[in-house]
DNA sequence: ACCTGAACACCGTTCAAGT
DNA sequence: ACCTGAACACCGTTCAAGT
């Protein structure tokens, strides 16, 4: 039998996954096409049969960081409740992995992915009769400070294992963002009561 | 006299502003030390004279994108309006030149440049018997959403110039902002009538 | 004080050609 | 279908040296 015959290929998924195993263990900044082909044995030309461009694969790379939010059920949750419960797994989920918020922010501004958190909202919206005009609203609000909160959130993270915070900067700041989150909840509720 | 002498020296401040122009005109991508050098009729190598490196000019660039933040005044205005006050006039700030949130919003994450939202809603906070703590809260809502909201709009802007975007896509989102900024101050007037 | 010249160590992407 | 090999057109940064 032909047991040791041609050399290994990779699909597009095996691209992907290596890619965020580089991104979780060295960082956005050498996240480039040619050490990725290096981790994946192969040369850097050969990500481009995979992939059109850099950008479409970080976006590959984007949802896979996001799936787990997707895997949230808000169904029958009020909606004030529904904001922290999607709002907290896409903190989690950006936590995962080193660099994963920058990562995220640019995917979702490029409009290469959309936000998990729309469709969630929505779903919990609709089982309580409030517009989906205003779960649109309320999920803008939440994406946009979920990941701009954990971007900052991380730069700190390594900013501190570089050792170069003061020490009033170190504590940790968790708790403030559940604080804001709940803060827009509240808002979104005052919404709601309006209607 | 030696009128025709040596020749014209740069100050750090002319190169941020050049490096500001360049950005509008053609995008942060094209934003790189070279081509600035070359737009300043000077070496690439001329450039880490008047700052350390890349980074560091960008966040002088991001200083001179929220300059007009600082200005604005919000002492004895109500929380909720002064929320909506500096998150419009940031959002104006952001749009005025091609790519500025996501300049700002990286030099932000990385702690290169302080949030201008802050010292403002600390202020208007102050005048009211608002705890500190609460205020402080509410910027960092208020900044993130703004900051993701507008590189996600801003992104849009290109889409739409390249013709990319279908028609549904296309409409004004300037009300949708507007709505979500209202949210989060209303979320922050329910926090201080708890107080 | 401000800048040149030259080099170092990289990038993303394309494309003809191979198997 | 999946990849190689080689090239193209770039990057940010350093540093000795000039004026």
């Amino acid at each position: 039998m032909a047991s040791s015959g041609s050399p290994p290929r990779r699909t597009r998924d095996d691209v992907a996954e290596m890619a965020l195993q580089l991104l979780d263990e060295h960082g956005l900044p050498d996240l480039t096409m040619r050490h990725l082909a290096t981790a994946l044995g192969v040369q850097p030309s050969a990500l481009y049969w995979h992939f059109p461009n850099k950008q479409a694969l970080l976006a590959a790379v984007s949802e896979r960081i996001l799936a787990p939010v997707h895997e949230v059920v808000v169904t029958d949750l009020p909606m004030p409740e529904a904001v922290l419960v999607v709002g907290g797994r896409m903190h989690e989920s950006l936590l995962a992995y080193r660099d994963a918020s920058e990562l995220v922010s640019s995917s979702l501004a490029l409009g290469l992915v959309d936000s998990p958190v729309r469709p969630k909202l929505l779903i919990a919206a609709r089982t309580q009769g409030v517009p989906d005009a205003l779960s649109d609203v309320a999920a803008e609000a939440v994406m946009h400070f979920v990941v701009g909160y954990t971007f900052h959130e991380q730069q700190r993270l390594v900013a501190d294992a570089l050792g170069l915070l003061e020490s009033d900067e170190k504590i940790s700041h968790e708790a403030d963002f559940v604080k804001a989150l709940t803060m827009i909840a509240e808002g979104l509720a005052a919404s709601i009561a309006r209607v």
